[in-house]
DNA sequence: AATGAATGAGGGTTCATTCAT
DNA sequence: GATGAATGAACCCTCATTCAT
């Protein structure tokens, strides 16, 4: 907090608010333009649209982004979190079973992503993708293979310490990204247009969720041989 | 099969040729539009290059589809099937067990949807879901709900043998359709523009899928308890 | 003249109208945005208004050349003549005297370029040549250089034969083509402006040029001395 | 030369030289218009890319001009000299012949108008004069005419001396100003685009040019006949 | 029925101009 | 006076749709 509040009075407080607005302007685009973006898809969205809901004119958008498709990469870019390595770090030292991280990993994940405004991104790269490849490359890259990287250990913990059987491990790390994707898409597609339902609990279908597949729906174990239904 | 066939001899299989194109045309304006809404979105997708792919020129495309929301319409009536009551019948008189069925289903699903074209119209109600909420709506009454239905019969059949344990259904539900929604997203977005990160096979994966759900991935059952990690 | 005219009979009549409206439509435009380019610019001449005057719509225009620029282009390189070969040969086997030949060369010019709408391509290119550049240099190296190439030879063969005097050849080159370029900006420009202020007839004009230029302001040979004025 | 440099001293100084710049403003603004217009013309020209040449910022530009459509005619305004009383009076009392004069007018209007930045007015105007009437008209007056009727004069005095023939007055007049103009077209059009073919020395042209003029190309007096090449 | 030339409303983008600071 | 963020009219260009052939 400044002095000036105490001797520059209504000038400079008038003056931090005009700045304050300027520095706000493109976070203000950004979250605009996400918001439209994953409700319409980047063709469907107008410009116009976008500047007015951030509460500026057409012109204003241009003044910070050169063009709708870098407006639409700065989305991207800005809501792209590179957080793993914070992450790893919380998987590395966490405590708990194998089990409990899987539970864990699948809360805070809605906690933090999928609850947010961030999980707007997923809907809106896995939507554009064939628009966009180099985006959905980089979206790979940066996301979703960390991403993957980080289950793959957290299984493998589970593996190697004999708490879950021997599995494919590149199929098994679907079995755990399935659902938050089919979480994502939903909230921001079926979900938003017929909420009526899935009136679900999201945290509620992720410890089902995680408990149906770490311990299955049979109640003894089941064969696993070919079903013998006709056809 | 018509009786022209065998009344006109020469002159008029060249006859029967054309009119099956005839015939024919809205068809294949159908699986192009289909192919096309799929790749770039319905906005993104030019009317004249859905006429191009179909071999017909743009004027053609209006004859049979009086605006573009309509062929978009077309294209989803066309591909939501309502198989739901051959399904229904054929899960009736399914003769294995729960199990079976859950693999089953899966399997034939992949085949049958999954596998073909027709996965393509759930990429693009889900993508689109929120410009055309009407269809959204239709397609939720009309494929989401009775298979979610069918969903339910079968695993309520493995409760009441005593073969599924008791479990919250609504919710169970979900963990059959979710990895089912996710491979056809991945399909046809992300798949398509990085197929090298997604080299997995979809019907190993779909039996994976189902042997960890049917079984969970724990060696001695979970306690299921919450996760003691840090914070 | 084709015997359709005969046995057609309407429909081919009016077939025949629209398709030649059909190819006529590139000159049409070529001609309504010649003559706006040297009118008002590159810059000041909008897309709408060239199709206007051509009779077509804005969407038409865009039909034909896929942007203003393209436009511009296709305007230069269609009123850019490569008719030296030809005009070559002419001066080759021209029989009169040099003198003759540069009286001869400012009337064609004047009767095959100035007179006409071809000599707004060079008010044009001349107004525009910072703008354009690649353009600017195209017409210098196709239109300026073959044109004084020409003009050139013809000195020269008057030097030769011993009519003219040894002249600095660069220098002269250019007291030929400064009255015609003066002729083509006063046309397009002030002349078109202030009319009154231009009632000179272009031929008489260039005839006295050649006059001058041959022959000389001077009664008797002038010294050619520096001059002596104050300063 | 002011007072203030007498008595100010060092503050003074400082204060005259802010003033200096702050009196300078219109003036730098001007000169950056003018370089631009004659490079990009009216239309092309940005204000703002006018007032980062002048060192200003936009707002500034406005606040001196109030559209840019004044700023344009403030340029010409500012630029057109009018300097021919004292031209006037300077030729009206020259001693030499009328060939000296000639070569004298050429030479001092390439040093005090072509070589500078004044010439830019010139082809500013002759490219824009479609596009502001007025500003070509008043340009003809105050310009054109007083500059024709003080080279009437000059070859007036040539012929009633005796030195030159009698000629058509109207037209030789333009014999002397197509090659200013055509020089000035040359430096701020083709020549600047393509310099390597301009390599000329202006004022050796010029006197070539009025060589030429006064003198003829001819060894003999033509006969002024109509060519009688072939066509 | 089929074509494709033509249309013009709509959307992205520019830039002269304004105005709060 | 000076600034530069903001505005919105205007322009280029696209593309769904029409319609004469």
């Amino acid at each position: 907090m400044s002095l000036s509040k105490f001797i520059g009075a209504k000038s400079d407080e008038v003056q931090a608010k005009r700045e304050r607005r300027k520095e706000a302007r493109p976070g203000e685009l950004l979250d605009a333009a996400l918001d439209l973006f994953v409700e319409k898809g980047f063709a469907a969205t107008r410009a116009e649209e976008v500047a007015a809901r951030a509460g500026v004119s057409k012109g204003t958008l241009f003044l910070y982004f050169p063009s709708k498709e870098e407006l639409f990469k700065a989305v991207v870019r800005e809501n792209i979190s590179g957080r793993f390595q914070e992450w790893n770090e919380e998987f590395r030292t966490f405590e708990g079973t194998a089990s409990d991280m899987v539970r864990y990993l699948m809360k805070v994940w809605w906690e933090r992503v999928g609850a947010t405004k961030a999980s707007g991104i997923t809907k809106l790269i896995i939507s554009e993708a064939r628009n966009f490849p180099d985006i959905a490359a980089f979206y790979q890259q940066e996301v979703v293979r960390p991403g993957q990287d980080l289950i793959r250990r957290m299984l493998q913990r589970g593996v190697d310490s004999g708490e879950f059987k021997v599995m494919d491990m590149d199929y098994a790390i679907f079995s755990i990204t399935a659902p938050m994707i089919f979480l994502i898409m939903m909230k921001h597609s079926l979900g938003a247009c017929v909420p009526q339902d899935y009136p679900l609990d999201p945290e509620r279908y992720l410890t089902a969720q995680a408990h149906n597949l770490l311990n299955g729906f049979c109640v003894r174990r089941d064969s696993g041989k070919e079903p013998r239904g006709r056809k």
